[in-house]
DNA sequence: GCGCGTTATGTCTCACCATACATATCGACC
DNA sequence: GGTCGATATGTATGGTGAGACATAACGCGC
């Protein structure tokens, strides 16, 4: 397979701030929810991700606490101990805050380079 | 007067990371160098944005070793004390983040909106 | 040569945040 | 009723980063 770009070592991190309230979203609750999503369950996903239990489920608590309804649905007890799911909401975030990374990537490419090349380490393509 | 929209209370914040090294690019340099292309001095860039000289001449020493030419151009002693200047590359650098943040603001609008109208502030529309 | 405002650099302290640790509660299943 | 794994929450501790403070050097003008 031919690796013509093995990935630009330029990333970008996007992160949202709402209103006057400190709100915010960016890439680690972007991926906790995902790492829910694909778990199920708030313990799972901070493991996975090299994250505290504790800081996992405060990062749940603000969120269900910045949006009208909750992101992620937790239950406890039961079989297995109990676990979480994002809600539609949650889903809905999550899916807006990717296609919105990935229209950055897209389309500002070419500024994003215009800096990348000047950088020391720079002329990433070639 | 009707206020049909008092500018949308979301904002984005972009940084940007290269490579492993930790070098990175947001929106606290990218006030600096502006500050600095306004004001002429590193001392006065640093007092007008409430930001001690001390930080603010390391983010400058960062910049400009991140890239393979300097940024940021400066001069001590003479009649006004020395200064700071941004050099070809820092306007260039500085102008391509503004470019990519308006961007993301413009085409991002419809993901961005998608978020903040799910947040307990929200509902921007009515 | 003295004064001035700026760049350049070292050191110290303190507040803050994240992590670690501890514990309580829940509920299905055996 | 005891076990288990997960949610839910309090407390303590430690490391890091930012600010405060101090000082040196520079070079033009008077």
């Amino acid at each position: 397979m031919l690796r013509a770009m093995a990935a630009p070592p330029t990333t970008i991190r996007l992160r949202l701030l709402f209103g006057e309230d400190g709100t915010m979203f960016g890439p680690g609750k972007a991926d906790l929810l995902e790492g829910i999503a694909a778990e199920g369950s708030i313990a799972a996903a901070g493991r996975r991700m090299g994250m505290s239990y504790r800081r996992a489920w405060s990062l749940v608590e603000e969120m269900n606490a910045a949006f009208a309804r909750p992101l992620v649905d937790t239950s406890r007890g039961g079989a297995r101990g109990g676990g979480a799911r994002l809600t539609g909401e949650g889903a809905a975030v999550l899916a807006h805050y990717r296609a919105l990374e990935a229209q950055v990537a897209a389309l500002g490419a070419p500024e994003i380079d215009g800096i990348a090349r000047l950088l020391r380490t720079g002329a990433p393509g070639r």
